[in-house]
DNA sequence: GTGCCTATGTGTGTCGCCGTACAGAACCAC
DNA sequence: GTGGTTCTGTACGGCGACACACATAGGCAC
């Protein structure tokens, strides 16, 4: 259904004032991203930038001895990946298609530039890495103090707040490597989970059942990186505002509001 | 010693133009850091912003019921703190003087204006901002993974490479803190690296003994981390160089090279 | 429906760190 | 030197996660 399809369903490009947006249109190339898919992998170049519209991209470290651990996660509210923009000609993380779904792509040296010049754009972006930088930290933090049942809790919402509808297409043995667990740890966890009527599971899905009772099972952690991404969003609005369009009709017809 | 102050002893600094540097230099102003000064607290304003020249800030979260953990740790090759260009008006996490020494301070809204309107300064604060950003998601793949052995002897190697000297002034409580662990497990994993020879422990102080031990005790996350900070020095080093100014005179004269 | 593959559930022993408690040792002020 | 304070060393029970092993069950291809 074409008329749906638009960079716009990418709530950082729909901030853009209309010239700013116009002027980056015909250098966005609509791409599929299958889940498994790794856009970028460890010291190896980054030739594209991605802005996810429907799909969900993982910021992945791997170890020496191939364990995973998540440092990040990013949907429509943002764009794969910042480093490009920072640092080196290469990627230092792996990025890998999270969920299946849609991204617009930009050649990197493109949008490079366009950051050096455009004002605006250099704004979202880099509010953008200030709220991703607040995740990677809120996920140290997890790591060292949390358990796995809340952790496992503020992976799941993170992810459903990035999708529509309130299931996740995932495999516990996924999750463990997400999170750098086990999977078995995944599984005593999500009964855990079901227990309490937070979650159900299927075999290959996890849904929501009671939000409530996740995020109080997720603890202060998602509290904490969700406020950052609320302030991003309001970001966002008032940058949309500011260059006078209409922020309702923008967000009302493309995207699911976070929460 | 007047001679010996100078804010080029901050690498940053001294990786800036000469027309930059000279524009910059009457907007700073010398101050003492004392250990453990808070400089900013979670959600107060950051007024200043602050170019460490011989002393370490650390970035700390401190999660609701009082637990701390290192989130990154800044000496002369950059500054305090990042987030105060990219987001909010408020800090995001509690920084903290970890070793006593000098700093520049600049006005937020001093340095903020020359970081939209300075092209080679943005690149340096960006440039760094990645390094950091590398630092913290190393400290989360740590935080998942190693032990308290491995995680002290980074600590360890990333203050001292930030100091003169090889001896770093801290209490195993103090250092519990940095890690997010009992102070009992310090004095253990402290016990167990002065065994292999790699450090040496006074009352309140820990020296380094065998740097290659060290090295080897703390295994692949410090070499990454360090990787990315030579990387960030060699862009010093070629933006001076572009900007027609003599790298070893700056660097042979002002600094301890890291390693 | 049958068979197969993959995903999930459960159990046991081990390990690292925590919480707590307490003893000894280094250093400072006097 | 003496006393007091702070720092360091050691011990023990408990817990969460790991590694490994194996049983069961859901879903797809035929």
């Amino acid at each position: 259904m074409p008329p749906s399809q638009s960079p716009k369903q990418n709530r950082m490009l729909a901030a853009l004032s209309l010239a700013d947006y116009t002027h980056l249109l015909p250098l966005l190339e609509l791409v599929t991203m299958p889940a498994g898919y790794v856009i970028y992998e460890i010291g190896l170049p980054i030739r594209y930038l991605y802005f996810p519209t429907t799909c969900i991209v993982t910021r992945l470290y791997e170890t020496e001895n191939g364990a995973c651990t998540q440092i990040g996660i990013i949907g429509n509210e943002g764009f794969a990946d910042i480093s490009a923009l920072f640092g080196g000609e290469n990627s230092h993380a792996r990025l890998v298609v999270q969920n299946t779904g849609e991204a617009y792509r930009i050649k990197a040296s493109l949008l490079k530039n366009e950051f050096e010049k455009g004002v605006e754009l250099r704004h979202l972006l880099l509010r953008f890495a200030h709220a991703l930088m607040v995740q990677t930290e809120q996920i140290a933090v997890s790591n060292r103090y949390h358990t796995v049942d809340q952790q496992l809790a503020c992976f799941l919402l993170m992810s459903l707040d990035r999708l529509s509808g309130d299931e996740l297409h995932i495999t516990h043995e996924q999750a463990g490597i997400m999170l750098g667990v086990r999977r078995e740890s995944i599984t005593v966890a999500a009964n855990k989970l079901q227990m309490t009527g937070a979650i159900h599971c299927r075999r290959g899905h996890i849904a929501i059942a009671d939000r409530q009772q996740l995020e109080a099972s997720a603890g202060e952690n998602y509290q904490i990186v969700k406020e950052e991404y609320e302030l991003l969003q309001e970001t966002y609005v008032s940058s949309a505002t500011r260059f006078g369009r209409s922020p309702e009709k923008q967000f009302k017809r493309f995207f699911q509001p976070i929460e």
